[in-house]
DNA sequence: ACAAAAGTGTTCCAGGTACACCCATGA
DNA sequence: TCATGGGTGTACCTGGAACACTTTTGT
């Protein structure tokens, strides 16, 4: 307490403002180049990579602090976001890692900060347009950037397992509509939904099988040929249909 | 703080012992005579009800708390354990219902009482076998009761639409093995299974089809026919196949 | 013998997979 | 005109739904 003192009500540091031991943790996809990425960040002076993550405000909903999450690493709103999953084993903190994070940003501490305490954390993950995002980092880390999601880096305490987890969800929910609307451009052809579809999944899938589950799926609309390129013929444009039309 | 000066280390009331502001609250179901059943505790001196639930003691993990609810309210361990939601509004307290609880229990209270701050709670839903159940109410409440699922009397909170979310979980892994598994007696019928997956649907089931379903998954072993007082021919007996076999 | 419930065979249909073939386009 | 990728037609398979029929048992 006496060592929050002198923090001014909204300062970042001031552990009072928020909700003791809780946080959220933010699996963020983005999809480039028939690579699915998620963002990480790298904390100041150190070696240490974690996923984008906050704590919760007194007077906010979880849902809130993960889209503030969000919007502050990326510039984005009204993004996609869903909870998966809450991560609360009691030895989950690894108060090394946060003490080494805290020396190297001149943080006062010692082993009863609340930062380096037990935090239970809830996992949301987000589905992003990669070329609408621009990654910023936090006031601890030097860098948030995109990693393909085969060669992340080794991650701080259990946020391997929370980013496997995410990645579990996101698979079972291939077939909703929103992965594709929310993670391609507005407009897209039928190779590229399925070059998705089999990125995240890992796997090839049959082409006329998938052509045709999509079109029967009522969720695409075709708006037109063409799309100048290759010497073949022009594939079909798409775009995601509203659910009411 | 001076509240709990005089409280021993292991006193529920002492919140010094407990993560703050966080809590698990359990869906319990069973199954009996063709109902779906879940546990609902009433407040000694009040007309509140509400779900089962606890706090998470500091050095516990949060399923480990889920499991310490699950047997104090029950008797039972080793039971099917499910986390399926984090409700995280900044709302969803009840500072008034909370005092009125305290007040009928003769809890020393005010506003600023750490019981009636708000809280996140993370969702469980337990699979009981109903009749090696022996529902026993805590220390604020006077009695912990089945009730039909569709006739769960008001419940205090948001815990509605915590039973309703933990409803749809189930009923979207209803062909998962332990549904029945863990709700229905060691041996059972076709009927019975039928039955079960019927009340938690709420919808009839084709029987032929059903019967084929589940014998064709593998989960289950004929053990014999049963001899029954009805005038037909008399089912066979199925229990649930280990997957190792 | 009959009613009632259990078990099984047959048929039909929808969705998925596989293969084939045609279309459009640039070189 | 040829190679290449895109779109669609046809055949096949599987799993579920629907219906019929047989089996068993108490009355």
């Amino acid at each position: 307490m006496k060592k929050d003192a002198k923090l001014t009500e909204s300062d970042p540091l001031n552990g009072a403002q928020y909700m003791p031991g809780l946080s959220v943790d933010c699996v963020i996809f983005g999809y480039h180049e028939n690579e699915l990425k998620i963002l990480i960040s790298k904390f100041k002076n150190t070696h240490l990579y974690s996923l984008p993550g906050g704590f919760i405000k007194k007077s906010e909903d979880i849902s809130e602090a993960a889209r503030r999450v969000l919007f502050e690493r990326t510039g984005l709103k009204d993004i996609f976001l869903n909870q998966f999953y809450t991560f609360g084993e009691s030895k989950r903190a690894n108060p090394e890692a946060m003490m080494s994070v805290m020396k190297a940003n001149d943080i006062p501490f010692d082993e009863s900060h609340w930062m380096v305490q037990r935090f239970i954390s809830v996992g949301y993950f987000a589905l992003i347009n990669y070329t609408r995002a621009d990654p910023a980092p936090d006031h601890f880390s030097e860098s948030c950037t995109w990693y393909d999601v085969d060669e992340i880096p080794e991650l701080m305490q259990d946020h391997a397992s929370i980013v496997e987890k995410a990645l579990t969800v996101l698979r079972s929910n291939i077939d909703q509509a929103f992965i594709g609307a929310n993670l391609l451009q507005e407009q897209f052809t039928m190779a590229d939904i399925q070059k998705l579809h089999e990125t995240i999944l890992g796997e090839k899938l049959n082409r006329t099988g998938f052509h045709r589950k999509m079109l029967n799926s009522g969720l695409l609309k075709r708006i037109g040929k063409k799309k100048t390129g290759g010497s073949h013929r022009a594939p079909y444009l798409y775009v995601f249909q509203s659910i009411e039309e």
